[in-house]
DNA sequence: ATGTCGATACTTTATCGA
């Protein structure tokens, strides 16, 4: 089984861009982010013609998150537990099941957190202790479990061209680092750094500055997988061709095949 | 040194978020 996750930037800025990346990814399971839509006008029908289940849990302008699969949904978990006075579209969960295994996944947008000394930096740790605490209670499930999305965080100063241009970066905090770290130390293993863990590989490139072209990325999109999935790890791919198409969102997708 | 993109609205350019 191939899990995705993409950020796509709006789905329907790049709906054509978008069919045909998730098209070549050949996966079972897509976890998609930066919808920027309410769930009325995700283009729910262009998927559901192709063979995916749709699960989007969307809002205007900002935020929205989904989970497309080839297998029907046994449930469905929009918002992340913790603050009922949260509005913001960042996390939805699902379970599907094939041959008798279940597998729970969870399409994640964490907060970006910039500019630092600011509330919104606060909302990104806050989050950040929310999801943990989520992940703490799927963990105690012993389910395969990935936990996909736009962290917003580069874990090393290898998934980064150049550190010192991130120093001030909420992105490259410690505190958000740790944050991220906190959450592997339940159990959970980031499938990149099992499958490969090789330095300067990237999932994102600003579309300023010539970022692309010149290679000056982060890796900030990750696959956090339980214990249970981390035993299946087969493989990582980081499908870096997509942020050469036209139109491209500004993130690529990055999927981990399981021995499903 | 510079460089972008997408959504929105008291819109046709400014503002915000990334």
């Amino acid at each position: 089984m191939r899990i995705a996750t993409w950020n796509v930037n709006s789905i329907n800025a790049r709906l054509p861009t978008a069919l045909t990346v998730i098209g070549g990814l050949e996966a079972d399971i897509v976890c998609l982010q930066e919808l920027k839509c309410e769930d009325h006008k995700f283009p729910r029908e262009a998927f559901e013609d192709l063979g995916w289940n749709v699960a989007t849990h969307g809002q205007k302008t900002y935020n929205g998150v989904a989970i497309l699969s080839k297998l029907p949904f046994d449930e469905v978990l929009p918002r992340l537990p913790g603050d009922d006075t949260d509005e913001q579209a960042r996390y939805l969960e699902a379970v599907v099941s094939t041959g008798g295994t279940a597998v729970r996944v969870a399409s994640i947008y964490l907060p970006n957190g910039n500019p630092l000394g600011t509330e919104k930096f606060t909302y990104k740790l806050a989050w950040f202790e929310r999801l943990r605490l989520r992940a703490r209670e799927l963990r105690d499930y012993e389910e395969l479990c990935v936990l996909a999305g736009d962290y917003n965080v580069i874990p090393r100063d290898e998934d980064c061209y150049d550190p010192a241009a991130w120093k001030g970066d909420a992105l490259f905090q410690p505190e958000s680092r740790a944050a991220y770290r906190a959450l592997l130390n339940l159990g959970y293993t980031d499938a990149f750094m099992a499958a490969d863990g090789g330095i300067h590989r990237y999932t994102f490139w600003d579309y300023q500055a010539g970022a692309w072209p010149k290679d000056h990325g982060i890796r900030i999109d990750h696959l956090a997988l339980s214990p249970q999935a981390t035993d299946r790890l087969k493989s990582v791919k980081i499908h870096r061709a997509a942020r050469g198409l036209e139109k491209p969102s500004d993130h690529v997708p990055i999927s981990a095949d399981l021995a499903i």
